[in-house]
Parts: C-alpha cells; sequence; structure tokens
DNA sequence: CCATGATTGTCCGCCACCGTACCCAAAATC
DNA sequence: GATTTTGGGTACGGTGGCGGACAATCATGG
C-alpha cells in the first residue's frame, strides 16, 4: 500500500519515511485502540512495543516514588513511544499512558530493534522526535519552577488542544493535578481563574477551549518554543 | 592516532566509537579549554560547533525570558552539546554554558552534519545520549514540583560531583541560584542544612562534598535515575 | 428510583519560599 | 594600603500552594 493511503501515515512520523523505509516499517506495524488510561509501558518496565499514535494523546509521566510522580511531556499523532525504544533501549524508565483516547499502530520492540541499523531516515526521525520532546520536557521544567499553577494549567490545555481535533477534551481535575503534580482543589481554583476570563469552559469531566489566542496570552512564554523546535526538526503537527 | 592513545577519547562517547568512525570523526576535532562561564551556543542560537568534554561540566538552560531562566541538566565527559546538533539540527532551544571550567574538544558543525548520515555508531551514540538526557531533565521537572530546595541542591551537588575529579567544585550560591532556579538567600540555608548534617563543607567560592553517601540518601529519590538510564544505554560514566 | 461512586466546590491553618533590602567579610584592583 | 568588587549571611513581611477534611453535585447501575 502506498503510504498516501495508508492508515498509519497518519501519525506524523511515520509520513516522512520514504516510500522504501515505509513499506519495511509498515510490514510491522499492528492497528490498536488506546483507551483512556491504558498503559503504554510503565516505569522501569521492560518495553514490549513501540507505539504511534494517529489521534488521542499519550503522557510521559516521570515517577520516583509512589507519591512522587508528574508529567514531563506529552506527545500525539506527532510522535511516539517509548522515546528509549527509538535508540536501541528495551526499558523505558517513564511510565506512559494514554491521556485522551485515540487510536495508533504498534510494533513489537525486537521488529523495531531490527529495523533501526538498516533504515537511517527512520533512526534520524525518531532521534528528531526525541530531541524536539526533550525540549518540550525541558520547559516543562522551568515552568514548574517559575510559572505559578494557573500559568501551568494554560501552557497545558494548550498543548492538548494542539493535539485533538475540536476543541472539547475529556478531562477531570484530579488527573489534571495529578499530571501537574499539584492537589486537586489547586487545579479547581485555576481552572476558575482561566473559566472566569473566558478562555475555556469547563464542565463535568469536559473542558472545552473558548479563547486559545486568550490562553496564549494567559501562558505567555510558558508556551510555544517546544513548538517551534518540533516544526524546525521535523515539520507542522 | 589509534582510539586509546587520543586525547579525545577521554570524552566517554567518541571513546565507544570503533576505529573506522573514530578515525573521521576526530579528524575534525580540535582541542578547546572551556574557561568558567563560556558560552557554547545562547539561547535560540545559532550552533557553530558541537563541543565534546573531557572534563569540567556544562549547564543546559531553558530560557523563556530575560528573567524566566533554570538549568535543564547538566553534562561532563559523558556527553556534548548542543544537543540538537545530534540529529541535524542547526538552532538550539538551549542556552549552554561551562559551569565548572574544563578542557574538550569541538568540530565545525557542518562536519557534524557530514558525519552523522555516513557514521550510523556514531550518530546512534549521540541519539542515545540525547536519550539519557532526556531523563535526566524529566527528573529536574519532577523534582522542580516535588523537592523542597534543600533536597534538590542535594541531588544538583551530586551531580556535579559525578562530573568532576575530586570532592572540590569551585561554585558561588548566586551561580547556583540560578540554576535551580530560586534566590541566592534560599540556597545560603539550604546549603547550612547540607552542612549542618556534615555533608559538605562550603567555603567562599568552593564546596567540598564530605559524605556523598549521606547526600545520596538525603536528596533520596530525587538521584540516581538518570544515572541508571544513562548507564544501560551507553555504560559507565 | 434510590444508592453508590465519581467529580467538583470550598474552607482553614500552615509553611516554604519569595521579593527586597542591608550588612559584613574576603578578594581583587589600583 | 586604600578602594572597589564579589560573595555570603541575615532579616522581614507577604503569599501561593500544601495537607487535610468535608459538603455538594452529577452519573450510573441495580
Amino acid at each position: 500500500m502506498s503510504i498516501a493511503y495508508h492508515p498509519a501515515a497518519q501519525n506524523r512520523l511515520l509520513a516522512l519515511l520514504p516510500e522504501r523505509e515505509f513499506g519495511a516499517v509498515s510490514h510491522h506495524l499492528e492497528a490498536v485502540k488506546l483507551p483512556r488510561g491504558f498503559e503504554i509501558v510503565g516505569a522501569d518496565g521492560q518495553i514490549e512495543h513501540v507505539y504511534f499514535l494517529c489521534s488521542g494523546i499519550g503522557s510521559v509521566v516521570t515517577v520516583a516514588a509512589e507519591a512522587q510522580r508528574a508529567e514531563a511531556g506529552m506527545f500525539g499523532r506527532e510522535g511516539f513511544a517509548p522515546t528509549s525504544a527509538g535508540v536501541g533501549g528495551t526499558i523505558s524508565v517513564h511510565q506512559v499512558l494514554i491521556q485522551v483516547e485515540g487510536r495508533g499502530f504498534r510494533m513489537p520492540l525486537d521488529a523495531a530493534k531490527a529495523l533501526l541499523p538498516e533504515h537511517p531516515t527512520f533512526s534520524n526521525l525518531l532521534a528528531r522526535f526525541i530531541q524536539a520532546f526533550s525540549s518540550q520536557i525541558s520547559f516543562t521544567a522551568l515552568c514548574n519552577v517559575t510559572c505559578q499553577v494557573d500559568e501551568r494549567l494554560a501552557r497545558w490545555l494548550l498543548m492538548c488542544h494542539d493535539r485533538v481535533d475540536g476543541d472539547e477534551i475529556a478531562l477531570t481535575h484530579d488527573f489534571i493535578s495529578l499530571m501537574l503534580g499539584v492537589r486537586r482543589p489547586s487545579v479547581t481554583t485555576a481552572l476558575h481563574v482561566l473559566e472566569g476570563r473566558k478562555l475555556i469552559q469547563a464542565e463535568r469531566g469536559r473542558i472545552t477551549i473558548r479563547d486559545r489566542r486568550g490562553l496564549q496570552e494567559f501562558a505567555a512564554t510558558a508556551y510555544g518554543k517546544p513548538e517551534e523546535e518540533y516544526r524546525r526538526l521535523i515539520g507542522e503537527f
């Protein structure tokens, strides 16, 4: 099947492969549904499959101890996970789980390991994503130390918005609090702030982006740089 | 010159290259002294050279605005910078500067770009480092949100200690405060805490590690995981 | 239709860290 | 040796977010 018509090409990385490499790679892909909460890999877990999303959002969570965890970054159809597998690793430091349900493709780890040395564009593309993702993580680190909760929340919502179709995102305060590493009530109040400015609309289990431009102004310098880096290294989302 | 006797092999990444690739790579290397404060690349700056340290420490700093900056991670002889150049990038999101003076080698960006596609071990090694470094950043992000200053400081000192010879590190409170993204007085008090427990000894412009084991206990889960990831993907520091 | 669980709203005391400012000592410069 | 610069110690009021707890509301299934 030619790339253009293959459903796996909805993933931005796979879509950029040259025809020959895409053929070899797609041969090992298996279509999967990704329900909310699905764990792609556990913290310090053995990697079984490499996942390429076509829709939905995955969260990469750093876990130091049971009660000490926070999101490092998120990815959608523009990326893959676990990143470690992209350079030949077999264990993931991070927990990776589905935050917004979607679809995608996966490939057994062994297949990926065998493909990498033989397919330079494939391995370079994965490496580029790792670099772009790492810049996303570094901004998470910066915001965690310089921004207050509402600003971080704005950034986080913008990043989700980039990765879903439409303006509605299914999210609970509790989940967001886990991701941002703050108390659940802090999320509630921060959401009220954004809602008060008419930037979003929050309902039970669902948040709707009302004014993306305004959200960006609110998030200010916290949002944007990693997205630029992605475009420089790989292309449009 | 064979790898074993080439001074560039003091860099852990270069040392792992097969003889043939090392020859090609080392051909473009130029020895450089790296004084404290030397800027390898500015934030959003055009990359001119790719640096491989043999001694000293470099800091990778995320900059969002003039007053909004914090260290994402640090590297020594176990790595290289700017990471973006390792996948073919020409611009660095991060500012990279020398934190503890040392020596190293550098290569023009064009040479690196030309070498990468032709030398799979080289490019895979750089990609592995990017992945390992990204896990370091993700722990910075986690600590920034879950740990208090003294714990973060302990982690930071341990990471410095890993990368210098001996137990003395030349550091000012002011510089540390910049890296951790906290007030300078917060660093002073946090250092007092560590000093009170006889884990370190602080003098003007210099910190001496007295009890590394104790520091590790103090830093608890904040320290260790990224170092494991490095060993898994690349090897000993 | 009611019970149960999940989700959200709110309150309170507490404390780590902030912003700012000032002083002192050591080191460097002249 | 005097002066300037740099690095370190300390103080104080202010506050964002924490820990914890409880109530209200919505959703779901028996």
